[in-house]
DNA sequence: ATGAAAGCGCTAACAG
DNA sequence: CTGTTAGCGCTTTCAT
């Protein structure tokens, strides 16, 4: 095969060791040694043998993404950030996608991989928390979002980068109460998952309306079976005409994603709706389509690049023997835009 | 760590050499010692040193298999079979989705991975044939499709596994002539794209209907953006409007996709057209909606394990170091479902 | 700042 | 049929 450390070594006049020392970034080699060494390596094409490495290492370099899908934009973006920020540790990223199926999830959980990689970034979807807890592989986990481990019981169990979910719903509700809506809807409940991100939004939702000395209304709360705009549509269409059908109306509506969102616009324009005029439409992900949508979508945007930086730090953290089953908080914030804003044209997508 | 094959033999009582044996299900040893040593592995917990492994052997027992998309059903039913039929050769897979994208396609072909993977299959989408004789990289590949190689130039120079395109659909288009359509669309042309594919399946097309002695009519080959429901739906819509303005019509059509025909015959049915009283229609691919859909889809069936078998020998030989550059012939056979039989009740999807 | 050498866990050539 | 043993290519301790 390709020449070998030893043949970097003759060939530059050196030792195996220095040869290391160059490939590998040690402080401590004269400059003219290691400009020889760089071009000897270079002339022959030298590449470190992965496998001896790991085998010395006992670090295979990999570590595995686990996402429920990659062709949602928000998944496709985190995942993007993290391939990117990855490299910085030297890691190279293996995907996995689950689709949210059960047994796919456990699989990669109690580690089919184990010998593969050294650690996994995972976004669960299906499998409940007691699973987890169950989890006797010891491969480094990084848990994305927030999953019912906010129990006292559970906490500390697990390492996981978690955004304040009922805040940020709040705080999405208190702005479209703010600019004066009353009957809000809230798009997006997933009762049949253990999946909680889903009630902790609501609880936010709730809270919000509670705060401004609204009674939240069950009828206003919708369930979809997925988080795609067809769900969003769908479901928001449906509420539409039955509260049309009561000769009821809404003037607001919070959506759990923002493809939930945008599908739910979509379903109001075909009803001869104006968004924002006749209702406002906060979403939530901050993803590019809203930037660019017709309106243009206001929404809750995590900190995608923090949840990235800190799900790869958590997992450095892990292997470095130091840091497991530490929570660490990302932020989020309120993007107004288009949808939310009464005077329409004054706002325009960054 | 884990127990290593020392440890095994130590505890076992046996020399490394006969447990590597037994894990490595060599013939050759008595059935007492084998159960005893599986015993000791089983009660030890010992998973081989994967690296140690791919150190000795200069093989990491990794294949990667890239496509344009797994969320398209073709594509996800053979990276399933190629999942499962990887198995047997002790392979585990990796997928890679280029989604089409030049740039990725490139990176790949070039062998980003190549410490990672012992081969790759790889079914190309955008790249040039130009760029794949280009290749420096020197880890095995099986191309999948047709890409432009059937030039002798080319030919010998990859493995590749391959169906009859032009025959393919040829034949689709001949069944729905014989049927008695005079007046048939082709849909599915990607004039922007160098995969050629399209270009195969246009010419099996105008072959029929030649032999037919029906002129091919420009106006009746539409092109498409991609290979989707979305994209079958709008261009086929268009195509029977614009025909509808001209008081013609149709009375067959040809779809280079099961998705395309999906989408085609929605689009055909929002018309007020029945499928297959008023026009009869073929797809190619047999993809599982097609068995279900209304009507059920006639359509070319590509031998898809098939063509999962023939790529993952062509990969072994390959690597055995014969059988470089030989193109391996899938076979398709013709299955003929609802959508193209007028007496619409006697066909069932199998 | 660099060299010498041990050994990571496994496979397979060589012996018996 | 089974035991002994030499490396695969690399990192890293110890020495200089």
């Amino acid at each position: 095969m390709g020449a070998r450390l030893q043949d970097v070594a003759t060939a530059a006049g050196v030792s195996v060791r220095t040869v290391s020392n160059v490939v590998n970034d040690f402080p401590h080699v004269a400059a003219g040694t290691r400009a020889r060494v760089q071009a000897t390596i270079d002339e022959l094409g030298y590449r470190p043998n992965l496998a001896a490495r790991t085998l010395r290492r006992s670090r295979t370099g990999l570590v595995s993404l686990v996402v429920p899908e990659l062709d949602s934009p928000y998944f496709a973006e985190l995942a993007a950030r993290i391939v990117a920020g990855a490299h910085s540790y030297g890691w190279t990223v293996l995907i996995d996608q689950t689709r949210g199926d059960e047994e796919h999830e456990r699989r990669l959980i109690h580690g089919v991989r184990n010998q593969l990689v050294d650690g996994l970034i995972f976004s669960p979807w299906s499998v409940p928390p007691a699973e987890l807890l169950a989890r006797t592989d010891d491969i480094a986990l990084v848990l994305l979002g927030e999953h019912g481990l906010e129990d006292p019981l559970d906490a500390g169990r697990f390492s996981r980068v978690v955004i304040d979910n009922v805040a940020a719903a709040q705080e999405a509700t208190a702005h479209l109460l703010a600019g004066g809506a009353r009957r809000i809807a809230a798009v997006g409940l997933q009762p049949h998952l253990h999946n909680c991100t889903a009630h902790l939004r609501v609880r936010g939702y709730r809270a919000a309306l509670s705060a401004a000395g609204i009674a939240p209304d069950p009828a206003l709360e919708v369930p979809v079976r997925a988080l795609h705009r067809a769900d969003g549509a769908q479901a928001f269409g449906t509420l539409l005409d039955r509260l049309a059908a009561r000769g009821e109306q809404l003037d607001g509506a919070f959506f759990f994603t923002d493809e939930l969102a945008l599908g739910g616009v979509r379903a109001a324009v075909e009803r001869g709706l104006h968004v924002p005029t006749d209702l406002t439409v906060a979403g939530f992900d901050d993803i590019v389509d809203g930037r660019f949508s017709v309106p243009t979508l206001t929404t809750i945007a995590p900190d995608k690049q923090g949840i990235a930086d800190a799900a790869l730090r958590s997992l450095a953290d892990q292997l470095a023997g130091s840091g497991a089953g530490v929570a660490v908080p990302a932020r989020h914030r309120l993007v107004v835009r288009e949808s939310s804003t009464r005077r329409q044209a004054d706002s325009v997508g960054r």
